[in-house]
DNA sequence: CCAAAAGTGTTAAAGCTACACCCATGG
DNA sequence: CCATGGGTGTAGCTTTAACACTTTTGG
């Protein structure tokens, strides 16, 4: 091996769409496993922060900008022909904000996280991580602000954490908790759409990272 | 800064002693921050995974083994010379099984974690981080058991959680809560010493990392 | 007036907290 | 027999889970 590592980010980005949890996968074009399908990612340039490079990353695939990002764990050894260490992150970013890039050779796209190909390196575990971490943090924290626009309804609140846990909550008790936790709040607005009674708007009462 | 990173591993150790959450420093020799107190790390070798790398690290200050070691975070830029990335861990081991290395200029030694001198680099708020990190996994995990001979009265867990918590906890329910969960288990024996009623002797029913 | 989604309260079960007395031993 | 720490059960409270009807609107 050589003695000079070289460190790179690697960022799964998530977003909910069509009502299931989908993360962004990109074709790789260079070697190594050139032409399977991965996470962005790419070499730190020792200019910016880890945390800077991977907001960097997020952007130039996302557009996206109050976002919210974590970092996960740092591997070592992921590409054996030279001595490498990879800095991987999450974020969580609203669908409909999101402007892909088009004209990349690469393609950039969403895949359901329980319908996912065979990915390059350790990928697959990579997610499932991610995944896991992101159920965990939902029940007790504000994650899910950046998966949501400034003011929602209560019930696309609860589709979106069904989404991600994969199965069916009670709309009372959601309501309920999410309201009484603090950590939403009315905003007064209304919302009218189809032929029925409007719904409330709320917005995340705070949108910096918040522990319960 | 240059263009070829260096990568560092570095290694917050922790025991219970005298009642208190400990956890180990040195003395730094070289430069940068010559002088001050540190936790204990080095730069990567390319030859080893990182986790391989904490791990000699902690077996070189400590001697243990059979140790809960777990990667807290990776920072870039602790060095400003040059381009650095250090990924952090941080350990738990017996203190009892712990011999320091006595012939080193730097001088191991352990510090209460409510105590601490001002730290080289940013190691005072990394420590925060872990103590934070172990307090809230002590909750839900057999997190304790690298810090636990294989075998030990309920009494002194209770003393070892109340250490790294910081508060007193009630002895029925923590003793029910610790068997009901699984996590331990009587051996039969018991041990005498005092005058008093013998006390029955447990053990972890494992030694791996379990989530409740 | 009908269909469709929004909004709301109560009850039972489970889990957690607080608390006081008897037990086994060594001296 | 006495001092010391070890071991045990229960009652109140809080939290969570389950569940059905009324409201508002557009067509």
């Amino acid at each position: 091996m050589a003695t000079t590592p070289t460190v790179a980010t690697i960022v799964a980005i998530f977003a909910v769409a069509e009502g299931r949890l989908q993360v962004l996968l990109v074709h790789r074009t260079g070697e190594p496993e050139a032409g399977t399908w991965a996470l962005p990612g790419g070499l730190w340039d020792c200019n910016e922060s880890l945390n800077e490079s991977a907001t960097r990353k997020l952007v130039q695939e996302t557009g996206a900008s109050d976002v919210y990002l974590e970092q996960l764990f740092t591997t070592s050894g992921v590409d054996p022909s030279r001595a490498a260490v990879a800095v991987a992150y999450f974020a969580l970013v609203e669908a409909s904000a999101v402007r892909l890039r088009e004209e990349e050779a690469w393609r950039p796209a969403w895949y359901a996280v329980d319908e996912l190909p065979p990915l390059a390196f350790d990928n697959n575990r990579l997610i499932e991580q991610a995944v896991e971490r992101i159920r965990a943090k939902l029940d007790y924290t504000n994650i899910a602000f950046g998966l949501m626009p400034s003011e929602f309804t209560v019930r696309e609140l609860q589709n979106t954490y069904e989404a991600i846990l994969g199965e069916p909550l009670d709309r009372r008790n959601f309501r309920k908790r999410m309201i009484s936790t603090g950590l939403i709040e009315a905003t007064g607005k209304v919302r009218r759409e189809g032929a029925h009674r409007p719904a409330e708007l709320f917005r995340f009462t705070s949108r910096e990272p918040v522990f319960l």
